[in-house]
DNA sequence: CTGAAAGCGCTTACAG
DNA sequence: CTGAAAGCGCTTACAG
């Protein structure tokens, strides 16, 4: 492998010189820049990145840690950081936290021993600490101790839904909820509340009920029967929005043995919109999560070195098969 | 941060020392090294990591370019990797190539330069350069350029289902095949077509029709619908092979269409056992590719540093519900 | 604008 | 068994 004292030699210049082409250092005039730029080509000199690192003490890395790859959403988020980074000729290293805060801890640490120039963690389920650190580290799609979040805004994105079904005439409406412990869980609910409150009015009254759940299919099956057997069409809600498409697909799936029609006699929404929502029959209306949005604003964080507040982005509504308007019986 | 130096200096002894306490060199003797690891612990001393790949050219780290890590197979292959390494006190630096081949050669390019410490590979659809490096490169799952392969022993799999069904008394098969363009597609289709030929006598013949297909969905169902459309349960087979779940889930969709009972009239298996098979109804027979060993196998690659021949991993069937005995029909 | 030189924090022959 | 020292390939004040 040819070094820059190579270069240097075979352009005749510095190896000073030849750094500051490299780091496209204006300085360096035109001839000189050329003869420099063509040793380089000549000899297919790559600079190692390691001598550069051991000086700046820092490599052009950035660190990723998530819950589980294996996870969809995750897994998306982690593409599209990738891709962002790619764009700025960087790499990213990937680690696993298993949903272990402690493993996340050992991770992060790992990360930062490599000087990477940055961290992007999505949290395990509960906090995280402080790690010192030069560099800047933000948290994505779920909050990570003290660092700036950059998530779905769910409050917005669940209004929305809302704003979707009133619309379409649902008056009576249930919303199954994820875990209340879950912060994106609360947020998700009380977005939905707030606007279905502000909808409501005496004289064209909205009923609504909440049922509490996990995020997952079996508890959204589990609820959506809870909800819907028994009761007659008339009293019962012509429209279910779940707080996820898990929970969504569950509610589909128990309304196919309970012989209830959807979108006809039944209105669905999720919520993630993962790639499942487009695959099911019928195909279900839900809020997609903006990840590209979301990847690209936590690299930006990275490149900006500075401290920045939480980011809320907006999620977009998309309209399939699973809801329609109420029927007039 | 704390060099090594600093501890050099608390312990009383040279950089030199320390250096070799760090590389768990055995002959420095006990007082000393306790000195020195006391020093390190009271300084909380890192070894600088930069420092290092500068002296040794090589770092901990184990470079993966895959397709997409967005496909379930990949970014389970991933997560497996990223632990087996972490095991070894290992990062991996994480790359998607997007099933394109000049940004792969990029790509791996890429993580050459950084030093990594190895390269795997899950590759394109077509082909891939040779690159010179002086690190282990080995192909997993899809093979890349003249690097040794890892990946499931698809004839093998295939026979083992071909096996499971003429077991179960199945004499009319008809197999999916994938597109003969891939050599996984090929691969499964003669072991599957070269076990039914020994099973077959004359005394107790199998029929056997095969049919190429894509390894989606659609292209299951297309031509499940295809098979079974028409035909009298008399002359119809019994029992449908694909050569991914993908396909046998398609298969499934048309069969409850065609009012066909699974398994009671006909039995479906699949190749793979991705989340999904286990989630449809009826639950799927299928394949599982041995995640865990491709991925543990593919990482020893890297360490042993040597050369290797080609490893076909076995993998293991699965039995779930949508393969039964063939009705007396 | 360019060169000479120091130095980043390690590892590893080379002595003794 | 341990120390002194060279050197990995860069970057960056410091001169001129």
């Amino acid at each position: 492998m040819p070094t820059i004292k190579d270069v240097a030699r075979k352009a005749g210049v510095s190896v000073g010189t030849v750094s500051r082409v490299l780091s496209k250092n204006e300085s360096v005039k035109q001839p000189l820049k050329e003869r420099v730029l063509a040793a380089m080509q000549e000899l297919d000199y790559k600079p190692n990145l390691a001598a550069r690192a051991l000086r700046t003490n820092s490599i052009d890395v950035i660190g990723l840690v998530v819950p589980d790859i294996t996870n969809p959403f995750f897994s998306q988020l982690a593409k599209n950081i990738e891709m962002e980074a790619a764009k700025r000729g960087h790499s990213v290293m990937l680690a696993n936290s298993h949903d272990d805060a402690d493993a996340e801890q050992t991770q992060i640490a790992a990360l930062l021993d490599r000087a990477v120039c940055g961290v992007i963690v999505v949290a395990t389920s509960d906090g995280g600490q402080t790690h010192k650190a030069d560099v800047p580290i933000v948290s994505l799609d779920r909050r990570f101790g003290p660092y700036p979040l950059v998530a779905t805004d769910h409050f917005d994105g669940s209004a929305r839904i809302a704003d979707h079904l009133v619309g379409l005439g649902h008056r009576r409406i249930a919303y199954i909820a994820g875990p209340q412990s879950m912060e994106v869980a609360r947020q998700r609910q009380e977005g939905f509340v707030a606007r279905i409150k502000s909808l409501s009015t005496s004289d064209d009254p909205i009923m609504l009920t909440v049922h509490e759940g996990h995020f997952d299919y079996d508890s959204g099956e589990d609820i959506g029967r809870e909800i819907l057997k028994g009761a007659s069409s008339e009293t019962r809600p012509t429209a279910i929005a779940a707080a996820s498409d898990q929970q969504a697909i569950g509610v589909l799936r128990c309304a196919r043995d309970l012989k209830i029609a959807i979108p006809a006699d039944l209105s669905v929404t999720g919520f993630d919109d993962i790639a499942l929502a487009a695959l099911v029959v019928p195909r279900l209306t839900t809020l997609r999560q903006p990840i590209e949005r979301l990847a690209g604003s936590a690299v930006e964080r990275i490149f900006a070195r500075e401290a920045a507040a939480d980011e809320a982005i907006a999620g977009e509504i998309v309209v399939r098969e699973s809801t329609g308007t109420v029927s007039s019986s």
